[in-house]
This record gives C-alpha cells, structure tokens and sequence, in this order.
DNA sequence: CTGAAAGCGCTTACAG
DNA sequence: CTGAAAGCGCTTACAG
C-alpha cells in the first residue's frame, strides 16, 4: 500500500499541491478561504496522511537529525546523557541518531561518514583518541559539531568541557589532609586528554602537598577492566590494608575496585576509604555509601543542545568552549 | 559552504549526472570506461563529496534509518538492547533513531508519528500501556515493526516474547522446594502484560505447591520505586526477618530491594533468600552474589532485527511471534 | 484567494 | 560506453 502524499490530498479534494503544503503548514500570509482549509484537513484524515519529512529536507536542507556518538551507549554514564540529549532535542524539534564508537578512531570516523549522509542538521559527539582528522574534517565543511565529555588538545571546536584537572586536584587535596598513609589513585592507561588531566590533578595535588604518605598509581587498559583492577588492587593493597585511600576515577573503574573491596572483605571507610569519580545506581547496593564527584550531566546536556542549534540556525563558526565544574558529594566512604 | 552533489561532480569531470550515479553506485551492467570511472572518483574525492542519503531515500523508499522506542534509554536494560541492536543494524547497513517513551502512551504515540515521518524503514518497539491503537495504525499501513520485551493481548504485531509466565512459575518452584517461612514477591502495580505474566507464574506456582508458607505481594507504582519499596518492605520484612525469600521481579526492583537490605543490614542468605529478574551491574557490589533469572538479551535483538528486516524486504506482513526462554544464574543469595 | 512551475539530490528505465 | 529525462514528495517565489 502506497503512502498518502500531498499530490492525493491535492486530487481528492480538488486543490493544487501548493495549497495542501500551505495549509499543512500553517502557513500565514497565504490567504486560503475557510472552505478550502477544512476540506484539506479532512482528505489528509481520512486518507491517513504522513507527511515525508525527508522530501521536505531535500527542499530546506534541514532534517531534523542529530547525531549523537558516543564511546558505549550501555554505559550508564553515556545514556544518562543520551536521555537528556533526547529530551532537549525533542523539544527543538529534533530527533536523535546514535552510535558508539567503542574508543575506535576508525569506527568513530565511519559513524561521522555516515551521520552526514543521513544528513544531520549537527553532531554531538565524545571523540576518542586519534579521532582528530575526523573532527578537523567536519570543521573543514562547516558541519555544526559539539563535543561533549571529552576534547582533543589543538582541535579547535565547540564543546563542553569539565574541569577534571581542578577537580581532580581539589578531591586530592582533600583526601590528604586525612592523613593517610597510604593513597592510590586508579587510572586508564589511555591518551584521552580529559583522563589524563584527571590524573594529572591527581599528581598536582600530590607533589604540592609536604605529606609523608605513600603514592601509588594503578593503570588499566579498558579491556579486562575488572580483573586488572583486581590484581593490581590485590598488589596494591596487600593482606590486610589499613588507613589507605582508593581514589576510583571513572565510574566503570569505581564499579570494579569497590567489587575488589566486597569480595575480600575490606573495611570501608574503616580500613580503606573511597573517592570516586562519576556517579552509579550501583552505589546504592554498597554497604557504605560511596563519596564522588558529581559531574554536571544536565547542564553539560543542556549548553550542548543550545551551543549545537546555535551553530545550526546561524551557520556561525563559533569555536566556544563551555567549562564546568563537577560536586563533590560526600558521604560515609571516607572516614 | 554548499555541500557537493553529484550534479557538480558531473559538471568538473564532464559527464553526466547518469553516469556519476552508476560510478559512484558501483553498478554492474553498465559499462563505464575506466578512465571516465578514474576521473569521476577523483572528482568525487577532491571536491569532498559526501552522498546525501536523504536524496536517494526518495527515490528508493529506503532510509535506512531505524526506529527504537523503549521506556527509558538510560535504563541499563533498555541502554543494554540499544547497544545490541545498534552492533545487529550496523551490519545490515541500517542506523538506529532512538526514543524513550517514559510508559505513556501519548508519547509513545508521538514517536511512532515522529518515526513514520523520519520514514524510518522499520520499527522496534517496547509497547507501553494502552498503546493498542498507535500499533494498530501501524499494522494497517503495513509499516515494518517488531515488539521487544513485552507484548499487547489482542494486538496481532510481530515480535519477540519471552515466556516470562513459565520462568516465573518455574524459579518460584524452585524458591518453594527450599521450606521458606515467608516468600514476599514484589512487583509492580502495572497494566503491563509481560510484568502481569511474571505475578501470575508467581502465583500458579505457589497455588500449585501444597507448602504452608506465608505468602504477601508488594505492589509499586512506576515512580518512587525506591521509597515505597522500603517502606512496605519494612512492613513485610518486620524487624528480624529469619527464612524469608524475596523475590524482585525486575533489575530497578532489584536494586530498589537489595538497596533496602543492605541498609538495614539484614543478612543475604542467611536470614532472606535473594531472588531477582534480569541482571545488572549493581550486583557486583552487592555482598552476596545474586541469583537472577537472564534474559537472553542477545537473542532477542538478533532475532528482532532479522524479523524486521525481513519484513522490510518482503513486504511480508507476517505476525510471527518468537518465544525466547531465560536462564535461572543460580549464586549465593538463595541458601 | 489559488495554481503552475522550478528545484532540492538523487536513481533508473530507456534510447542511442 | 554514455546521456537526456522523468520522477520521488515536498516548498516557495512568483504570477494572476
């Protein structure tokens, strides 16, 4: 069965196709008497017309499509995100494409490749490492583009940024005046810039500090995650671990090293205490309610969606950064 | 900066539009000299041609752009069969438009329209209550779609179904052989068919049994979940619950129940028998390792895209039901 | 108050 | 081996 067009609203009842597109669209300044309206308004019913969005962006050069890349759309971290992308978008009238990258520069590029042949008005997109030349080439064509969560050293555009270095050295600092004896900082093993600035404040706050206290440095790849963390925790831990602080940064690692902590049986805040970056519904089933940092998700969603519609609706060439700080939230997993 | 079509491709390498489609089309039949082929491609690379998809789809009928309505993106069952069904479209060349329909039936509504006149290819969708008539449109404009996870008594859509009824009777069995003194399910106050299947297995199962067990049943609304679990388990547990078996019939209950168990320091298994439905990963942090019954995630979205696809190709208005099993991960939590 | 016509960027049957 | 032309479903400046 054939979909409804204009052309069979036009025929049946009697009009041209322009007056059917005018009435659909509301359009004020055409002048189409009562008679003609109401009639165009029935035969669209009855004949249960849609309307072809597409063939309409053929003509405006505008559809309503954003795409949204992101490194793993199971992430919880990313489709919390995705869910306030949607809502801001749907508000502007657009709609949402996704695609997870998988931290795969080629992949990444082969998503952008496709995302503008289904022509999207603007891309929000968390690039990975080595991703560079792909946003560079966007730049190039003037393709309106946000980045979110991330950004790439000396690609200049838009994006929302969060301070990770700042509140990454702040958090330390505040760990040390607790006078550990021990503190360890888990990490990637990565070249993504808003990481290492996260452990970079780390290491500020540590060289700043005249604390006699132990430092140590866990970094995993992000295959494996879980069983790296565990060897390495077990390493750095020891048997029987005492006034030692776990600086979790990720919530992925947090979700790992705090699975470490239940299944040996490790005293929190007691024995170790915890910080950890980025929030999860899993906290909810620790035994002691975990201390994080709080990233500003819905206003990071919120200055994307705007900074985007801004470059789509004046083709202006802005290379604005946004930057925003994160929460400390405190709570009983640091004694 | 406009954008190259093919129309300019034609123009600098001095041929026609024709044959820079067949070029760029790859068409075999038509034969084109190897060095008009050479000089199109050249062209197509210099001037940074990008295909507009949207152009075609107009004369083809075929977007390739896919539908996903699920409750809640950024709920880690529905962001899980995002992810998978995103890996299974890629594949076939489709890309997936995402929206969550937060169970209301208006909206949901609004996203079919929305999709339809995206011209999405097909649908895949997690029917909310009340959303007979949107999929019944649907069906009568012979439109592609698949319902995943749950399904509408009386609405003859194609889709995957898992026979939550028989795991839910089949797992209480399994609970009841255990001599419980008490077995609390805790479930939803919903009109939702698969989530009705789950309490009726619970029930025939109970019925059947010929045990004198103490049985109550929790029922919660969709919001404040958390809340209003602790306050009737408290009511249900009472202070010093001894051989009681919880059952938490789906992953936000789960962490809604085990979040209350695990502030009131109430002992897994010990004293209560941990139960739940669907997986998350909450449980790693969790003390007790939770039994849970796992939908076969995988299965589902395999076998969604690949009905849907052939819907898509076939024109074929089947209304072919898959039935999918789950598998009971026996852990800790059950004594 | 309404319509004829051009055009958005493609594809494809047909002709040569 | 290649091109002219129609057409997908719309929008919109222009004419009347």
């Amino acid at each position: 069965m054939k979909k409804a067009s204009i052309k069979d609203i036009a025929r049946i009842a009697g009009v041209s196709v322009a007056t059917v597109s005018y009435v659909l669209n509301k359009k004020e300044g055409q002048r189409i008497s009562v008679e003609t309206k109401k009639k165009i308004f029935e035969v669209a019913e009855t004949i249960n017309y849609t309307p072809n969005r597409m063939a309409r962006s053929l003509k405006n050069n505008r559809t309503k499509l954003l795409g949204l890349i992101v490194a793993d759309i199971s992430n919880e971290f990313y489709s919390t995100i995705a869910r306030n992308l949607e809502d801001n978008a749907l508000k502007l009238g657009y709609t949402l494409i996704i695609g997870s990258s998988d931290e795969n520069a080629e992949k990444f590029e082969k998503l952008i490749e496709l995302f503008s042949q289904q022509q999207v008005d603007g891309m929000i997109v968390a690039p990975v490492a080595g991703s560079e030349d792909s946003l560079l080439k966007l730049l190039n064509k003037n393709y309106p583009v946000v980045t979110i969560d991330r950004y790439l050293k000396g690609v200049n555009v838009p994006g929302i940024i969060v301070n990770n270095r700042e509140i990454a050295e702040r958090t330390t600092s505040i760990l040390l005046e607790k006078d550990f004896d021990k503190i360890i900082y888990v990490g990637y093993d990565t070249k993504l810039q808003h990481l290492l600035d996260r452990q970079q404040g780390f290491d500020a706050s540590i060289s700043e500090s005249n604390k006699n206290i132990a430092v140590e440095r866990i970094k995993v790849g992000l295959d494996n995650i879980t069983e790296e963390i565990h060897n390495q925790l077990a390493n750095a831990l020891g048997q029987n671990p005492k006034n030692t602080a776990l600086y979790l940064s990720s919530n992925k690692l947090a979700v790992a090293g705090l699975s470490y902590l239940i299944k040996n049986n490790i005293k929190v805040p007691q024995d170790v205490s915890v910080l950890a970056f980025d929030e999860t519904e899993a906290y909810k089933l620790f035994p002691t309610e975990i201390s994080y940092v709080k990233q500003p998700l819905e206003q990071m969603t919120d200055e994307a969606i705007k900074l985007l519609d801004l470059q789509i609706n004046e083709y202006s060439n802005t290379s604005k950064k946004i930057i925003l700080s994160g929460d400390l939230i405190i709570k009983k997993s640091i004694k």
